[in-house]
DNA sequence: CGCACTAAGTTCAAGCATTGAACGAATGAG
DNA sequence: CTCATTCGTTCAATGCTTGAACTTAGTGCG
């Protein structure tokens, strides 16, 4: 390390400083001077490059109150965007996105995908990045799948065995040209409540359901990952030590009380949306499954909630569908177990984002990266 | 932050660099130079004030080879030591440790302070302070005590509730003019296994038993402290959600099983070296109570090592004894229950430091603060 | 004994990002 | 039209690391 990286490095985070204030809101020199703690003249000397960069643009000014009128700084409409893609067992979905952190296009088919080749599934996800990518920089690709990842491999992902073992991101990165990143639709999705705007706090479990259960634990503002990458493996918690037997080898796992297969099966459906008519057509199997499954997913959210010591819970994916009629049952759960020392209170919410959660936090994966690395901005 | 501010960060993060290498061991000015990456200029610069304010020693030479002989620098012994104490119920204990780490002197004394007032128990503890304390400068005391602590004061301690309320910190901090850093006992047990050496990797669980059952998380070398202080309390994981009620409010919490007060009642002893005798002994009784506990445990620790993705398990306090008739139950449960997606492999051992790591744990708090905050030492 | 060789440690000018104060620019109020 | 006000830019000063040159202090060999 050189003296003068150290004092790159000083530069950087200054840069990244300014960026994280104007991803928040748009503001002139000025007003990112007050908010960052930085002076007006380094502002200046910061701006310089991003707005020649076209990462930035000056809007006209505002005439408002007294004196020299401010230029607000905000991104560029035209700058560089990047794009999430979503590989799951029933459908794809890609999604692009500015550092402003608004939607751009978004797209989500359903595809049964259990029976096709590595090589055919990115050749369907590179058609639809092709399909919606606009005429813009490309930041790069971030990756979702419904597993655990290494190094950019998915080594693990009992959904979806014809995918384990193969280099997903190089090879997507091939077909694209295009940097990808690939990492687990848990983490992701909770990312995607965390930036670029919090949406349920610092501090958080984002939970959700499809045959396994992922939870995505975030904490002082960071995706928890663990060491290898397996952190939040709700889905394994045991909540009877002598209870199902569990593919992973174990017995009495959450994963067999509040899966969606086992909710569905219990409550004799087929798919999510008929289950969720017959919930609001108060069918009392239906209601009795998901109160069944809602009661055990309370008990390992509250082993996880001890260990993590983290105060909210969001349900995310199918369990936002099942919201209303899951709550309760967590709820009442997790009050009876959570450590309420001091002043804690559990808060139990569903996600905002509905079915794009997952694919929007894969390209938040990149504008984030961009942000808090900005060299990679003037690439 | 002024221009200013960042130069002088830059330095005390290369001070900091400076000073974990030399934690790790002594060396020449070039040595250092070389295993920090920094020039052998900048290393003249930043050693010399150390040398000046009798932090460091420059040892008189090592005739070693060709060239000018390297002068070696290490701590001064004579420089600024740590003092750790501990309050538990049945005993006190207090030692005092360089920054070089080498404990100077220790000491253990039983006592039963279930029924003393705060103030009896902070006047012990200061006059057990005083009594091994050198004639060298303090950099302050880190206070260990069994429950949640926040902001200086002990928020929840079942197993010592008169102690629960009182500002501890700031009372010992009056009696002895000294920095006191009130911490959990279990966060403190786990840090003694990684500062200022790593006893068992960068990432692992330090268990430990009394009455509750408290965990300490080390995740990429840093205790993690969870939102509130709060995190890994492994005794209310819960095992069987319809077991027995807990003190919580919940059923089934690992510690209702694997607690040390379960583990002597079942095994009908009074005191844990009289159950040490009778496993020697091959009582079964005493050998069935602790396989039930240590299968009990297991089953938790699955459930944790699941959530954090933690590979290594360190069985302190009370385990540690127990260690030899405890891990064959624990390690069976956690292979059957923890993923072993990948290449993972579990691995469980017991702690090496005895009955000193909390209180060894609580002055390396101390020595550690230290050193990340170098400007400490020119006070 | 002396001279070449090696490595440790020191000295010093150069380079760099931020600062703060001074300055120029653009508008509203009176 | 002039003053007050706020925005944005310019520029010398600051303080830390650097790398190269230099000094110091030994070893090895003839």
């Amino acid at each position: 390390m050189t003296t003068v990286d150290h004092l790159r490095q000083v530069r950087l985070g200054n840069l990244r400083t300014v960026l994280l204030a104007l991803v928040d809101r748009p503001g002139s020199r000025a007003d990112l001077a007050a908010r960052t703690g930085l002076t007006k003249a380094t502002l200046s000397n910061l701006t310089e490059p991003l707005l020649a960069n076209g990462i930035l643009v000056e809007e006209p000014a505002t005439l408002a109150g007294m004196g020299r009128p401010s230029k607000p700084l905000r991104f560029h409409p035209g700058g560089p965007v990047a794009v999430g893609a979503e590989i799951n067992v029933s459908h794809l979905a890609v999604e692009t996105l500015g550092l402003d952190g608004e939607t751009i296009r978004r797209h989500l088919v359903p595809a049964d995908i259990r029976d096709s080749t590595p090589d055919e599934v990115l050749d369907r996800v590179a058609e639809l990045i092709r399909d919606i990518t606009p005429a813009r920089p490309l930041l790069g690709v971030g990756l979702a799948v419904p597993g655990v990842v290494h190094d950019g491999v998915l080594v693990r992902a009992p959904n979806l065995p014809k995918l384990v073992g193969s280099p997903l991101a190089d090879d997507l990165r091939r077909r694209l040209d295009l940097d990808v990143e690939l990492d687990n639709e848990a983490n992701l999705a909770a990312l995607a409540h965390l930036w670029p705007r919090h949406l349920a706090g610092e501090d958080f479990v984002h939970v959700s359901a499809d045959v396994g259960i992922g939870a995505g634990v975030v904490i002082n503002g960071e995706v928890y990952r663990g060491v290898s990458g397996f952190a939040g493996e709700l889905g394994h918690v045991v909540i009877e030590r002598d209870g199902v037997r569990c593919t992973c080898g174990g017995r009495g796992c959450v994963e067999r009380y509040a899966g969606l297969d086992v909710i569905l099966r219990e409550a004799g459906r087929r798919r999510l949306d008929s289950l969720a008519k017959a919930l609001e057509a108060g069918d009392p199997k239906a209601l009795a499954a998901v109160g069944a499954a809602g009661a055990a997913l309370g008990v390992g959210l509250a082993t996880l909630m001890n260990l993590f010591d983290v105060p909210t819970v969001v349900l995310g994916g199918s369990y936002a569908v099942l919201h209303e009629h899951l709550s309760t049952a967590v709820q009442s759960e997790m009050d009876a177990r959570v450590l309420a020392g001091g002043e804690r209170h559990t808060s139990l919410v569903a996600s905002p984002l509905g079915e794009f959660a997952v694919v929007r936090g894969a390209a938040g994966l990149i504008t984030r990266r961009a942000v808090h690395q900005p060299e990679r901005l003037f690439a």
